[in-house]
DNA sequence: CTGAAAGCGCTAACAG
DNA sequence: CTGTTAGCGCTTTCAG
């Protein structure tokens, strides 16, 4: 038969009880005789009925989806987390919209203002600026639940999922001071992101906590997707050339490469690499890449919770949850070379 | 003011108008007078009106959504896939929703009917099974303009965008031939998919075309994150070892990159190689390594087509458009080296 | 060209 | 526990 051609009404009349009592079945809800839910089942199941679900979030003011505001589902780290909440929020019966922001805040304004539009039951943004006023503005207008991911943003009342990068550079750093490394290069790209921002930081935290000067070592690439390779490359040429180096991103951790390779040097022995971010080129690698990231499913889990927190209680204060950077040693990085 | 509290009415009201003529203003019908059409528009933007998506997609059965089913978006092609195809349609006021099939037919088919019961007004669908009985019913009950991406799926009334895999291989392999190659390799996975299946018709095709016996140098790795060094390097060490080889993704590539290392040969002195996919990890390569892919917007570009021409006349029978790899030279390809 | 009225399909009060 | 009824906010006939 046709498709959605069959609606509550129809289940009712076949299942001889009122409209009420099929929505009551439908929703599972308690008050209802056990010989009235299977008429009702009996029926939903011959006339093969599937709730309209427009008419569904219409009446009852809930869409059951999420609205998803990325900077870019290309970049792996997304990817892997959309895969994640999709898998996490499933269970809990949502869907997902998802959008790119592309570092662009009138595109990212407009989503959020669709996302309202279409009545979103939450949703999670990364907006590429964090301190455009118009995104800001937008965010605030949200009247449904909002968790900001890995971003500074002080939203009153919007919830937060933080990456705890300085403490998981930390923990890495720590690592290579204990094989004797103190010369350490910190390659990444020049943004003002969170994330670039609080590794920063890290890096230098962790000098400060060792009681060592922090060397003149930091080496920022154009963009995200830029070679590191002459500015790594120089640096491999100093006399006091780094004994170990760590990445943030693929295209980073690419060029790195190259140039330790370029410069005849082995990784372990001559030089340690430590890779921030994804793994899938850094885990294919000979030798496999030592890494530092977050654990998606946690980011999804914590994500979840802030969202549902939110729903059951609207006027709480404003929360931020944090998930830790794992550091996972596989092998590319070994004890600091004698001088 | 509160959120989504102003409704039609309340325009209507300002405006002096009916609801009707209201209604008329914001979806930008023909029959209105400039007086109304301005007195309306007046109202809205004094008093911040935004129409209710869920209440307009009840009315006028149209979700203005389209529902995307993906193996799984860590896939560096999907991802740019999803990015293009919401650049696209988002121009024609679509939003997307996205799910992960995961190669799980039970996950597929349910996704496809929670799809049914929001009312997409448009289904794009990559499963990971072409065979499984479940998701081609899943598939042939949606009501909605569907169009099956890259998949042997033939449902009556579906259309469909393919990739023109053999085609693009037998470009690549005319480029390797005309430098002299005769001995060339294929890596990828062993899978029935449509694309490793259709790449390796293009492969032997192209040694049938050139007149040539196709040698015995296909390696399958178990997965697509498997690596096939072992399987290269016994090629490699071979007395007629290949003098180029093509490698389909980013781990069958990376791992083949280490055999051809591990032997000591150069690119593209001692070998050729084309690699097939995303180029991420390739371009960053040294020497960028040559590529055949497709392009992503021409993708999207394809199945707006497709989808609107549904739209308009959903009578009409299935069709199917290509969309062909193109070849793209990037220095990691040279003569084929004297015996 | 405009207003009035009738729902889209469903859920949520509210009586009973 | 169940039936009835009133809408959710909007679009779309249908008269005028």
């Amino acid at each position: 038969m046709g498709k959605g051609k069959v609606d509550i009404r129809d289940v009712a009349a076949l299942a001889g009880v009122s409209v009420g009592s099929a929505s009551r079945v439908i929703n599972g809800v308690e008050n209802v005789s056990p010989e009235t839910r299977d008429k009702v089942e009996r029926a939903i199941a011959i006339l093969d009925y599937r709730p309209n679900h427009t008419a569904q979030a219409l009446r009852s003011r809930s869409s059951k989806t999420i609205g998803c505001l990325f900077t870019d589902v290309t970049n792996p780290l997304y990817a892997r987390l959309f895969r994640s909440l999709e898998e996490r929020l499933r269970k809990d019966g949502y869907m997902l919209l998802l959008a790119n922001g592309l570092n662009d805040a009138q595109r990212e304004t407009e989503t959020l203002a669709l996302f309202a539009r279409r009545g979103m039951d939450g949703v999670i943004a990364a907006p590429g600026n964090e301190t455009d006023a118009q995104v800001l503005a937008a965010l605030q207008a949200l009247a449904m639940p909002v968790v900001v991911l890995d971003r500074d943003i002080a939203a009153p009342g919007c919830d937060a999922l933080l990456f705890d990068h300085a403490a998981g550079m930390k923990a890495a750093m720590a690592e290579l001071f204990a094989q004797g490394h103190q010369r350490i290069a910190l390659a990444l790209w020049r943004a003002s992101s969170r994330p670039v921002r609080r590794r920063i930081e890290g890096y230098r935290a962790a000098y400060k906590a060792a009681g060592l000067r922090a060397p003149d070592m930091l080496v920022q690439a154009a963009s995200a997707t830029a070679s590191v390779f002459a500015d790594v490359d120089a640096l491999l040429k100093r006399a006091d050339r780094p004994t170990a180096i760590v990445a943030q991103g693929t295209y980073t951790l690419g060029s790195t490469l190259r140039a330790i390779e370029a410069n005849g040097l082995r990784v372990p022995q001559d030089i340690s690499v430590v890779t921030i971010g994804d793994s899938d080129f850094a885990r294919d690698h000979s030798p496999s890449i030592s890494l530092l990231n977050v654990d998606a499913q946690r980011v999804a889990e914590g994500i979840a919770m802030l969202l549902h927190s939110r729903m059951t209680d609207p006027g709480q204060p404003g929360r931020s949850e944090r998930v830790p950077l794992q550091f996972t040693d596989r092998g590319s990085i070994g004890p600091a070379p004698r001088p």
